[in-house]
DNA sequence: CTAGTTTTGGAATGAACGATACAAAAGGAG
DNA sequence: CTCCTTTTGTATCGTTCATTCCAAAACTAG
């Protein structure tokens, strides 16, 4: 009982999410959270307790939707190894470029939550450091699949390429909030894949 | 004529840098300014005019080093075009781990900067487009002289390969600061080397 | 020594911050 | 209808923010 919502919780996180990637946390006021969600401060205090907690969920949010969107890219079984990791990055470039129009794009908030926030906010690095081993953890099962096919090299581990793909990933998100074009970012995802490719001399024919 | 500075600016100005380095630009009040660089309000503002002045004064000073520093490490003619690439990334590396122990690393002023400010600052902004077109060349003159020395796959043209070492840099920057521990900046660093290398043999690679 | 100029410390500025208090409003439960 | 609980709008809290003001201090040129 009690007078109910007036609201949806979840629309109201999308839209608080959306503000806190554009501005990054320190940035954002409580203020433009009660104009992004249209709440007004009581209701989002009642709801969410505090901007800092509002901000925790949010990038759980966040990592959630990323990180499943990225999972189902890379476990796409019907494809070859090699091929879903291209998917992804061609994903991670849409995504980079979907963005209505004029300006830089906004990057990550994971990268960018990671860079303001990790190195003084333990409770926020410790919700990115789970989101990090879940990411990895797809990344290295693709590379092993990959391996174990011959499409990928096994001249270094599997853990050590997951951490390349998902380094270059960063860095690509970087460039693009420094103003990298799209046929930039599609020059890097082509050299970092040319980094898993086995030497041509010990490439078998795929099946 | 006047009463003399009691201060060196470029201590300040190198105290300030560093504040700026740990916390980023908005969580940077000018009381941390002050108890960093041991100055007065009226002093900081006396020579610094402002916050954000200030800020874009250390942000030159931190990228005129660094980038002096890899062309420094890139341009040592004596060693082979690949190797220095090597040394740039274990410069990047070293520079990443030097910090006295405890504490995650606070990564790349220059990376830091772009992810938090690029978007919406157009005077960093453009700040940050002159060091990464200096920077770019730097690394597209190393790989150009790879290529004719026949060290670096002519596969790839240098400008994407810069692009590309570029943003595993950063990438690794933000690795770093994510708690990626020396190994696993190492790894990534070898792999993106390999990228580098032509073709086993110097054998066209076949589509 | 003095006049002139700059720096310096410390207090004060108004604006914006995150967060709270409180009463009116709203709707379900009986 | 009337409780009773929860949400909501508004006003306000104390703090902190970047910045400015001002008079005392410090040094130099004459």
């Amino acid at each position: 009982m009690g007078r109910p919502r007036g609201f949806d919780e979840g629309r109201a996180l999308d839209a608080a999410m959306r503000v806190f990637w554009e501005n990054g946390y320190e940035a954002t006021s409580t203020q433009d959270l009660c104009a992004a969600t249209g709440l007004g401060r009581s209701s989002i205090y009642n709801t969410f307790t505090s901007k800092h907690e509002l901000f925790v969920r949010a990038l759980g949010h966040y990592l959630d939707t990323m990180s499943a969107a990225q999972a189902a890219v890379l476990e796409d079984a019907a494809r070859p190894a090699v091929e879903r990791v291209r998917a992804l990055f061609a994903s991670v470039i849409d995504g980079e470029y979907a963005r209505p129009g004029r300006g830089r794009s906004i990057g990550c908030l994971s990268v960018n939550t990671t860079v303001e926030l990790a190195g003084r906010d333990a409770r926020v690095a410790e919700v990115l450091d789970r989101d990090l081993d879940r990411r990895l953890d797809g990344l290295r099962e693709v590379l092993r699949a990959g391996q174990r096919a011959g499409e990928v090299t096994t001249e270094r581990d599997a853990d050590g390429l997951a951490r390349f793909l998902n380094a270059v990933i960063g860095g690509m998100r970087v460039s693009a909030q420094g103003g990298a074009g799209r046929d930039a970012l599609e020059a890097i995802a082509a050299t970092a894949v040319d980094a898993l490719l086995p030497p041509v001399g010990a490439r078998r024919r795929e099946a």
